[in-house]
DNA sequence: TTGTAGGCGTTATCAT
DNA sequence: ATGATAACGCCTACAA
């Protein structure tokens, strides 16, 4: 390992004790403002650089913070990253990526891992159904905010209204015309899961339009468990008029599989998906979908979080974004 | 800020001193098997967690890799760091993410402020055409891999074969038939981007096909300047019947905007792009391409930087993954 | 096998 | 305004 200039360095080099070199690189009040200009100017000419392990281990903090998040290969969860990423950034802090690749160990054990002192806060999407490992290191008093998959435990959450997101792309539906609408979605043990089914049902209801058992299915977020569900929809004996998606990766994976069996999507079957994936346009017809604002979840989870850490007792707070209808080609009729 | 469990607190509750305690913790032989099974059960007991600033601090390593990319938000990058984030968690090192958003300013920034000592090692894929600030880190002896986008120093560079696989995918073009074949591509500054062009121009060369000058289109990676690219192509007194985008995003943008203007793709224009994104095969026609092994990239690169770290003078190693030409729907004629 | 003591680079608390 | 000095939590000789 090399040896890196340090502030003892500098004092020998200018004959002042270490302190006073730790005054000039703090900025504090108390020291001249020309041996500061000397201390700066030294330490630029040596080009020192602080040691954060050195910095954390007497101040008690690290400066990073972690995200733990079931992947990062879609664009929503990217996006968040970025949107976490600006934020932290410009306010010094680090980022630790953990991926839980959407598995309840994985997720458990990266979290019990987690060597607690090494962060100074938790942004977390979860994948799991249960909570315990995420109850331990609450208790630990570490600062840690849920974003997008959120749990029922107490503490700061941000996520987007995927209820009403739900319920505005199921009216929209009906308005289209279609009645016979089915829902394909994720594990029936997440949150935002359960929010947009009900969101879904509720439209419905509203409309005292009837659903069949057989229309909704649960099974995973890709874009091939998409294309299966659709299949197993056009299999059954009520074949659907419609189709609402949890998500747009899952909503295209069904339109590939009716592309291939030559049903005209927006004519003969209308289809809506979740998020405004940039996929909606490239795919013809293009996707009708309710957007999420990725970007903003990610930028509000971490200026939250820096207010957990910046400052003890701040309230619990929980932020929902609204979605918006995004209308194409995929439910209008031709 | 909480107060953690320590070795201390482990020594005095079990009345031993904390270098006992410390050698059970890290499973040393010099330890008799009952002291350390005393001592990991009361740990155990305690929920202690070791504080990696102080572990750092002590022996000048944090376990920390350091990831410097342009973005995050697309299949490429986010695979690479899927691919990355797999093999240091098994090592049992943690990845913090730096984007710079492939702005050169920020990224000089970015690494200029690197607290090098908070970090073991560096993977960057460099967006910027000057490597002072590279060099400058280079220095001070910290181990770097550069991957994707390399920079022409010397060092560990992991990438895939982008001469070849424009190579092939020109010559692949040319054996369809068409032979007014233009290629839009980033920035002239970028070695990959060079690499590209040269494969390009070596496949024309080696059939004798002459080239124009304005098929040959420099502007930024994303979709939107596919779009442009397009438009300016088609607006040229030499129209040409095919297209080598340096990337899918640019290719699909080329793609969407010959969509508008109904030519048939395939047919009168043939479209290969670079990089397999799962856009590919959603849009229609769907597009050949090139394929890159961006999983591999990044498991390779974060495989060699581990090398680099545990070894001082590990040899520097040039990877090079080679690409695969995928024929779909964009490169036929129907 | 176990304990003691010094050090890693920085900050913070005293003095001066 | 500056300097000594003791933490922070852990590791590592060296001693016992």
């Amino acid at each position: 390992m090399h040896h890196f200039v340090t502030i003892k360095d500098i004092a020998r080099e200018l004959n002042v004790s270490v302190s006073t070199v730790s005054r000039a690189m703090r900025d504090t009040h108390d020291i001249s403002i020309e041996t500061k200009k000397k201390v700066l100017a030294k330490a630029e000419e040596l080009n020192y650089k602080p040691n954060f392990n050195a910095r954390g281990l007497s101040q008690g903090r690290t400066n990073n913070i972690g995200i733990i998040i079931p992947f990062i290969t879609n664009y929503y969860f990217s996006t968040v990253i970025t949107g976490i990423q600006n934020v932290a950034y410009s306010n010094g802090y680090n980022i630790i990526l953990y991926v839980t690749d959407d598995s309840e160990e994985r997720e458990s054990q990266i979290v019990r891992n987690l060597t607690i002192s090494g962060l100074d806060g938790i942004l977390i999407s979860t994948c799991a159904g249960n909570y315990d490992h995420i109850k331990e290191i609450k208790e630990n008093g570490i600062p840690i905010v849920f974003f997008d998959r959120t749990s029922d435990l107490h503490g700061t959450k941000v996520m987007q209204d995927d209820y009403n997101g739900a319920l505005i792309a199921t009216k929209h539906l009906i308005e289209q015309g279609y009645s016979k609408i089915a829902h394909i979605t994720g594990p029936k043990d997440q949150m935002f899961t359960r929010n947009r089914l009900n969101g879904y049902l509720d439209a419905l209801k509203e409309h005292q339009i009837s659903v069949k058992k057989e229309w909704i299915i649960h099974s995973g977020f890709s874009q091939e468990w998409g294309e299966k569900d659709m299949i197993e929809l056009l299999a059954s004996n009520h074949a659907p008029d419609a189709l609402f998606a949890v998500n747009d990766r899952k909503a295209i994976g069904a339109m590939l599989a009716l592309k291939k069996e030559k049903i005209n999507i927006g004519t003969e079957i209308g289809v809506v998906g979740f998020t405004n994936d940039p996929m909606c346009t490239i795919i013809s017809p293009s996707l009708t979908t309710v957007s999420e604002s990725a970007f903003d979840i990610g930028r509000i989870s971490c200026e939250l979080l820096l207010k957990h850490i910046k400052k003890v007792n701040f309230p619990p707070q929980e932020v929902i974004l609204p979605g918006e209808l995004i209308v194409r080609e995929s439910t209008v009729r031709n």
